[in-house]
DNA sequence: ATAAGATAGTTTCATATGTAACTAATATTG
DNA sequence: CAATATTAGTTACATATGAAACTATCTTAT
């Protein structure tokens, strides 16, 4: 008499995409706390004054893609912004549906005091791996993000 | 004349909160969308499904610490659960506040129906990188795991 | 030049989610 | 053996989020 055949088994707690939620969550908690205590910042407006402050007069569309946000979340984080003070909206001459963004001097002032306590965050956390590693983990991540996602580069 | 100090340079693309988030969301997205579709289940409802059958018999709460979901989230899912047949609550003999949960014989055979699927989708996931490297990615997301969250155990 | 389509961005609406308050039961303390 | 604190789980409420509809502008094709 065969053997009753058993399913493959499916721990949770070795399960990549369970491992990968569970980690990312645990980091952007963290860092979000940080933005939210510290500035008032929700982490989707905080990534918008990150690709602001790097390209400056950027549009809403190139932020939701260098983002990820989907338009709607960039829209509202921009709105948010404004509101207090931290972005600028200036129609774009050329093109009178977008605008240019560019931080404010009170944003860009958030923005300078933000960048090395996020820094600071990150490096704690990698802290625990050496160079090699870190590069070695930043390698296979990228790899694997082509696998999960093969038609948008997603950074 | 100093030059004008410049801040630490921050690239959201090299920003390991970032990364991390972003490639999550894609690997959830895609395994989400999986589930929903085929089975009409949210990722919550899944993720309690792999613990009780992995441990029929076991409590909300437990599930909660297993899944890293609030007692909220695990509350919804395992309403949704039983509204749909595939789990089943049984009172406690020894504390009435907490329910055995056990999957309904539906339940198994939609679970042993997903879970060949969900390894199928992570195998071609990880089809990317060769075994040492998945090892070596499954040991570095431990180390950063701990860093990220040193009071609990994430897995 | 004009109609049809595409694009930038916002608003609306329905749903998901988290926090806090709540109920019921158990555990602890004096 | 009360009185109090803790725990398991649910409910209510307020906010976040995403999809689809919408407005305004620009592009393309005739």
């Amino acid at each position: 008499m065969p053997e009753k055949t058993h399913p493959a088994p499916l721990r949770l707690a070795t399960f990549l995409p369970f491992r990968l939620s569970v980690l990312s969550n645990a980091v952007s908690q963290r860092i979000a706390e940080l933005y939210d205590r510290e500035f008032g910042l929700s982490i989707w407006q905080w990534r918008v004054m990150a690709v602001t402050a790097d390209t400056p007069g950027i549009s809403a569309t190139e932020i939701g893609q260098r983002t990820q946000m989907d338009k709607v979340a960039v829209s509202r984080a921009v709105a948010g912004l404004i509101e207090v003070g931290y972005l600028e909206r200036r129609p774009s001459t050329d093109d009178a549906r977008r605008s240019n963004l560019v931080l404010t001097p009170a944003g860009i002032g958030i923005y300078e005091l933000i960048v090395p306590l996020a820094l600071a965050e990150e490096a704690q956390l990698v802290s625990a791996l050496s160079e090699k590693e870190q590069a070695e983990l930043a390698r296979l991540m990228g790899k694997l993000a082509k696998a999960a996602s093969p038609e948008r580069d997603l950074w």
